[in-house]
DNA sequence: ATAGGGTTAG
C-alpha cells in the first residue's frame, strides 16, 4: 500500500507542511510502523536518551495511552484526554508528536488556553524534541486561544515560515484585537519575504483596510487582486464590497456586487449593510425585497442589516412583517435581532412596540438596555431613560461605555444637570471616569447644561485629553458666552496639538462674540493653511465671524466663494445683512436662497424678520411672517413674535403691537414685551410704557436693562419724580446695573474701557480729544443729551460721565492710535447711548473716518456724519 | 481541506 502524500497528509492532519522526501518518513509515518517511528525518534536523540531500564515499560504505557488519548481527542473529550496525559506524565514517559498535536488541536478548537499551556509545559519538561510541526501547532493553539503574545513568540522562533497559514492566522488575530496596522505590517513583511498570499490573506487584509478606512488602497488592492485572479473568490469579492462600503465608496461597492457571478448570502448581506451604512436606506430595503422575492435565503445577518434601514425610512409596517418572519424562522430568541427590532420600533416613533419587544426578551444585553435608553431619550422622556439606566444596573447588567455615553447624551440634550450629576457620581464610583469617551461625554453634558466650571474640572482631571476633549471645552466656552476663556484655551491647545476643523468651528464664534477681527483673521489664516475651508461648518462659522466683526464685505466675499451653500450658510448671510441694517440685501439673499431650492426653516425666518425690523421694512416683515405661517407652515416661536412686535413698535403702531401680543397663542416672554417697551421709548409713550414695563418686570425681575430703559423713558419725558421712584425700586431690589464697557483692538491688542475709566495710559489725550469734539459740536449747534447719563452715575459726576462713556473712550482711543483711513471698530456690551451715537456721527465726519460700532443689538456704521441704522435701533 | 467575507446601541 503506497503512502501517497495526500494520504499521509490526511493521516497527520498537516497537509500544508512542506513534503520533502527527506522529512516524509519522520513526520508522516504510516500508522502501522509506529514502533519504527518511535525508534527513529529515540535514536535521533543524541544526548537526551531515555533511561534505558524503564524505556520498554514507558513505551508500553505510552503506546497504550497514545491510542486512548487519540481516541478521546477524536471524540472531542478534552477533559479525559488531559486526565490521561496527566497520568502518563507521572510515569516517566513521552507521547509521540502526533498525539501532542492532536491534543493541541483539540485545545485550539475548544479554545482552552489553560489546557493548551499545560500540554506545552508537559512537552517542555519531557524529553520530546520540539520539531517544526509541533512548534507550528503550538503557535496555532496559542493564537486560536487568544494568547497573541505567546503565539507571536512561537511564530517568530519558527525556522521556516514559508506557508501563509500561520501568517494569516496571526494577521487575523491582530485584526480581531483591533490592531489593524500590525496586521497590515505583517502582510507587508510576508509579501517581501516572498511568501505567496492566498485568498484568506487577502480577505483579512481587505478587512483591515476597511477598518482603517483606507479608501484609496481599495482601488489599488482591487486592481491587484484582479490581476492575480483572486477576485473570483467569493470571500475576497465580498470583502471588497465591504471595504468599498466602509470607505464611503458605495458606487464601487454596488458595481463590484453587480459583477459578482455567484453572489452568496454574504454578498447580499454585505451590500445591504453597505447601503445602509452609506445613507442609502431605500436602496438597502429595495435589495432586501429583491432578495426576498427571488427566494434567496435570508438569515439573521440579513434581517439585522435591513432593520436599521427600515427604521431610517420609518417603514415600521414592513418592519413588523420582518418581525413576524423572524419568529417563524425560529430567530425570535436571537438577542441581536430583538435589539434591532426594538431599535427599529423606537426610531419609528413606536416606543410602545419597542417596549413590548424589550419586555418579551428572555435575555437582555447591555445593547438592549442602551437602545431602550436612547429610545426614551429620543422621545424626550429622559427621566425614564435615566430610570432605565438605574434599573439596568440593579439587574446586574454592567453598563459599558456606550451605555454611559448614551445616558449622558440624554442628560445633555435636555440640560438635565441633576440627572447628569447623578450619572457622574455613578461613573466616579465605578472608576469609569478614566475612560476618555466617558470623560468627554461628561464634559459635553456639563457644557450643554451651561455648567462650565464642572466641565472644566472634568477636563482638568483627564490625563490623556484628546482633540475631542479640547474641542468640547472650547465649544462649551464659546456657547456659554465665555469667549475669553475659549480663546485662552485655544492658545493653550495649540502648544499641545494641531487643531482640526471642529476646533475652528468652535473657536470662531468666540471671536465673533467679542468682535475680535484680529483674532478672527489669525484663525482664518490658520484655516487656509490647513485646508479646512472646504469644511462646510468652518466656512459657515467664518462668514458668521466676519459679519459679526463688522467686516460685512469680507463675509459676502467668502459666502460667494463657497462651493456648497447649505441652509446655515444662507441664514448666516441673511442675519449678517440684518444686523448691519441692510434689509433690502437680506431680502434679496433670502429670495436667492429660495431660487436655489433651499427651504427656509424657523431660524432663517428669525433672521429675515430681524433684518426687516432693523431696517424699518414693515410691510416686507409682515409679508415674510405670513409666508412663514401659510406657505411653509412654520409655527411662529417667541423669537418671531418678538421681531414682529419690534417691527410694529418701531413703526409707532404701539396699540396694534399691544393687541398683537395679547392675541399670541403662546405665552409672551420678557423679550416680546421688552421689544414693545423699546417701541414705547422711540415714540415717547410713557403711559403705555408703564403698563408694558410691569409685564417685563414680572417676567424678568433680575434684568436691570429694562429698569434702565423705563428710567430713560421717564427722563426723556422729564418725569424726574418717577425716575427717582424707579431708582429706589432698583436699590430696594439690590440690583446692580450691568456696567457698560467697550473695547477696541489696536495693533493686535484689545483695549477695554468702562465708563469714567481714567486708568488708560492715553487717558489724558483721550479726554482732551473728546473735549475738543464737544466744543466743536457746541459750535455747530449740537446740544449734549445729558439725560442719558442719569442712570449711570451720581449727579455730581453727570457732566463728566457724559464725556466718559465707554464707547466714546474707545472710539477716541481708536482715532488717536490708528493710521488715517483705517476704519475704527468698537464693540459695546450694552446698547449704544443716544448721546454717544450723536458724537460718533460727528466724529466720523470731523475725522473723516469710518466708525463701525457693534452694540448688544446691532451694528452702526458711521460715515460722513450719518449712521447706517437711520434711527432704527 | 485546521482560517476568511455580512450583524444591533452611540
Amino acid at each position: 500500500m503506497a503512502a501517497t502524500p495526500q494520504a499521509l497528509a490526511s493521516n497527520s492532519g498537516h497537509p500544508w507542511l512542506p513534503s520533502t522526501s527527506a522529512r516524509k518518513p519522520r513526520f508522516f509515518p504510516p500508522p502501522y510502523s509506529l514502533r519504527a517511528f518511535q525508534t527513529t525518534l529515540s535514536s535521533s536523540k543524541s544526548s537526551k536518551t531515555i533511561a534505558k531500564d524503564s524505556t520498554l515499560l514507558a513505551q508500553k504505557h505510552s503506546i497504550g495511552g497514545t491510542t486512548e488519548i487519540r481516541r478521546l481527542c477524536k471524540m472531542g473529550n478534552l477533559k479525559e484526554a488531559m486526565n490521561s496525559i496527566s497520568r502518563m506524565d507521572s510515569e516517566i514517559s513521552n507521547l509521540d508528536l502526533e498525539t501532542y498535536c492532536s491534543v493541541l488541536q483539540l485545545c485550539a478548537e475548544i479554545g482552552s488556553l489553560l489546557d493548551g499551556r499545560k500540554v506545552h509545559s508537559i512537552i517542555s519538561s519531557s524529553e520530546t524534541e520540539i520539531d517544526p510541526v509541533l512548534s507550528s501547532k503550538l503557535a496555532f493553539m496559542y493564537l486560536k486561544c487568544g494568547d497573541l503574545r505567546e503565539g507571536r513568540r512561537l511564530f517568530e522562533s519558527l525556522q521556516s515560515k514559508d506557508h501563509p497559514f500561520l501568517w494569516n492566522l496571526l494577521m487575523y488575530e491582530y485584526a480581531r484585537n483591533g490592531d489593524f496596522e500590525e496586521s497590515v505590517h505583517l502582510f507587508e513583511r510576508m509579501w517581501f519575504s516572498g511568501i505567496r498570499p492566498n485568498s484568506h490573506t487577502f480577505t483579512c487584509i481587505l478587512k483591515c483596510f476597511a477598518n482603517l478606512k483606507w479608501g484609496r488602497e481599495a482601488e489599488k488592492a482591487h486592481g491587484f487582486l484582479l490581476k492575480l485572479g483572486f477576485d473570483a473568490h467569493n470571500a475576497v469579492g465580498n470583502a471588497l464590497v465591504s471595504l468599498y462600503s466602509k470607505c464611503g465608496r458605495i458606487e464601487s461597492a454596488v458595481l463590484m456586487f453587480d459583477e459578482m457571478p455567484d453572489k452568496d448570502i454574504i454578498s447580499w448581506n454585505s451590500i445591504i449593510s453597505g447601503c445602509v451604512l452609506n445613507g442609502l436606506a431605500e436602496m438597502g430595503v429595495e435589495l432586501f425585497t429583491k432578495m426576498w422575492f427571488a427566494g434567496i435565503p435570508i438569515d439573521l445577518a440579513t434581517l439585522v442589516s435591513v432593520l436599521p434601514a427600515l427604521a431610517e425610512i420609518g417603514h415600521f409596517r414592513v418592519g413588523s412583517v420582518v418581525h413576524g418572519y423572524s419568529i417563524k424562522c425560529g430567530l425570535g430568541k436571537e438577542i441581536t435581532l430583538s435589539n434591532s427590532l426594538l431599535n427599529m420600533y423606537s426610531k419609528c416613533q413606536n416606543l410602545d412596540d419597542a417596549v413590548r419587544v424589550f419586555e418579551r426578551m428572555g435575555e437582555r444585553s447591555v445593547v438592549s438596555w442602551t437602545s431602550m435608553i436612547s429610545g426614551y431619550s429620543r422621545d424626550g422622556r429622559f427621566e425614564e431613560a435615566i430610570a432605565l439606566f438605574v434599573k439596568m444596573e440593579l439587574e446586574g447588567i454592567r453598563p459599558d461605555l456606550y451605555a454611559i455615553t448614551t445616558v449622558l447624551h440624554a442628560c445633555s440634550c435636555h440640560a438635565a444637570i441633576e440627572e447628569g450629576k447623578f450619572i457622574h457620581n455613578y461613573v466616579s464610583r465605578n472608576g469609569l471616569d478614566s475612560d476618555l469617551f466617558v470623560a468627554n461625554a461628561l464634559m459635553d453634558m456639563y457644557a450643554k447644561c451651561g455648567c462650565m466650571e464642572f466641565a472644566r474640572s472634568v477636563f482638568d482631571g483627564t490625563i490623556n485629553k484628546d482633540i475631542i476633549s479640547w474641542n468640547t471645552l472650547i465649544g462649551g466656552y464659546s456657547k456659554s458666552s465665555l469667549p475669553n476663556e475659549a480663546l485662552g484655551l485655544f492658545s493653550e491647545m495649540q502648544l499641545k496639538m494641531k487643531p482640526n476643523c471642529v476646533t475652528m468651528a468652535c473657536i470662531l464664534p468666540a471671536c465673533a462674540s467679542i468682535s475680535s477681527l484680529e483674532r478672527g483673521r489669525e484663525i482664518h489664516g490658520h484655516i487656509l493653511r490647513s485646508g479646512y475651508l472646504l469644511d462646510g461648518y468652518v466656512a459657515n462659522a467664518l462668514v458668521d465671524m466676519y459679519a459679526k466683526c463688522g467686516a460685512l464685505p469680507l463675509a459676502r466675499l467668502l459666502f460667494d466663494r463657497m462651493v456648497v451653500k447649505d441652509l446655515i450658510s444662507w441664514t448666516v448671510m441673511i442675519a449678517g445683512y440684518g444686523m448691519h441694517g441692510y434689509g433690502k440685501e437680506a431680502i434679496s439673499i433670502f429670495n436667492e436662497m429660495k431660487r436655489e431650492g433651499i427651504q427656509p426653516d424657523d431660524v432663517s425666518f428669525i433672521a429675515i424678520l430681524y433684518a426687516c425690523s432693523h431696517s424699518g421694512l414693515i410691510d416686507e416683515g409682515w409679508r415674510f411672517f405670513n409666508i412663514m405661517r401659510n406657505e411653509y407652515r412654520i409655527e411662529p416661536k417667541l423669537e418671531h413674535y418678538a421681531c414682529m412686535v419690534d417691527l410694529l413698535g418701531r413703526a409707532g403702531r404701539l396699540t396694534k403691537a399691544y393687541k398683537f401680543i395679547e392675541s399670541m397663542p403662546i405665552k409672551p416672554d420678557g423679550t416680546v414685551w421688552g421689544a414693545l417697551l423699546c417701541g414705547c421709548r422711540t415714540h415717547r409713550d410713557v403711559k403705555l410704557a408703564e403698563r408694558v414695563a410691569e409685564h417685563v418686570f414680572e417676567l424678568e425681575p433680575e434684568n436691570t436693562g429694562y429698569y434702565i430703559l423705563l428710567a430713560n423713558i421717564y427722563a426723556e419725558a422729564e418725569k424726574w419724580e418717577s425716575v427717582k421712584k424707579l431708582r429706589e425700586r432698583i436699590a430696594g431690589r439690590r440690583l446692580k446695573k450691568n456696567p457698560g464697557c467697550s473695547w477696541i483692538e489696536i495693533k493686535g491688542r484689545v483695549q477695554i474701557f468702562v465708563s469714567g475709566d481714567k486708568s488708560h495710559p492715553h487717558s489724558k489725550k483721550i479726554e482732551l480729544f473728546l473735549e475738543s469734539v464737544q466744543r466743536r459740536m457746541k459750535d455747530e449747534g449740537h446740544i449734549p443729551k445729558k439725560i442719558y447719563a442719569l442712570m449711570n452715575a451720581d449727579d455730581s459726576l453727570k457732566e463728566e460721565t457724559l464725556c466718559g462713556h465707554s464707547e466714546k473712550l474707545a472710539i477716541a482711543c481708536g482715532i488717536l492710535n490708528s493710521p488715517r483711513g483705517k476704519p475704527i471698530r468698537v464693540t459695546k456690551n450694552l446698547r449704544v447711548c443716544g448721546d454717544c451715537h450723536e458724537v460718533a456721527k460727528f466724529i466720523s465726519k470731523m475725522a473723516a473716518r469710518e466708525i463701525i460700532l457693534r452694540d448688544s443689538n446691532r451694528f452702526h456704521h458711521f460715515k460722513e456724519g450719518r449712521c447706517s441704522c437711520r434711527g432704527y435701533w
